[in-house]
DNA sequence: TCGTCATATGATGATTTCGGCATATAAAAC
DNA sequence: GTTTTATATGCCGAAATCATCATATGACGA
């Protein structure tokens, strides 16, 4: 079994990929429909390129697309993926927040 | 909308929770059938405290449950969440998978 | 009770992650 | 062609992550 081969494995990348704060949120706003960035900038308060280089990054990996409409560029989530996925983690919260939440290895 | 409230969610701790290669690949063992620590430890090559961090992690998440047998504690997984999740993800990377292993963002 | 097997837990240093500052690029209007 | 609007990209320093070294705790048998 190869170690050095976890750190490009494509399961992992995928929650790393999700594992971040910022891009999260993106995904919250995208929720409610297609938006420009300077709308998920607004909506969140966060720096334009903070929201860029997240969606750079969701955008490549998958997890939402875009098209461009005239100056803006306009992101939508990638529901195949991401509507059955937060269905899931969803559920496992309704029984395991409180214990992900106070987590001694996830919150240390 | 609370930034710092990000930081305790519970869908980034769950992702955070299963972004790393040690956990998963415990669980990628776990998926062969219930198993003890020291087993795990010599599938994977591990240190046994490493692997232990790490199973705490995951069962007081809710990702595996265990059940002491004599001196062993067996380890296995919450089918409910797993399951459905990896099919997801293996779907997922199925169109992906390439880019996962060359984002920029994700592997710079 | 003690020794052995099995596993859990703490802390530190090395490595990884990531946003802000800075700047580049793209599209439209003038 | 230039200016304005919109977004993308690069890089560095600070913060977060995480395995290893060390040790503690638990279960069982003699």
């Amino acid at each position: 079994m190869m170690i050095s081969a976890y750190k490009t494995n494509p399961p992992l990348l995928f929650f790393k990929g999700l594992a971040n704060d910022t891009r999260l949120a993106i995904i919250q706003v995208l929720k409610n429909g297609p938006k420009p960035v300077g709308e998920i900038c607004e909506t969140l308060g966060f720096e334009q390129n903070r929201v860029s280089h997240n969606l750079r990054c969701l955008e490549f990996c998958g997890f939402v697309s875009s098209e461009r409409t005239g100056k803006k560029r306009i992101y939508s989530l990638n529901d195949e993926t991401i509507a059955p996925l937060m269905q899931i983690v969803d559920n496992h919260i309704k029984t395991y927040g409180q214990n992900l939440m106070q987590c001694k290895v996830l919150r240390r």
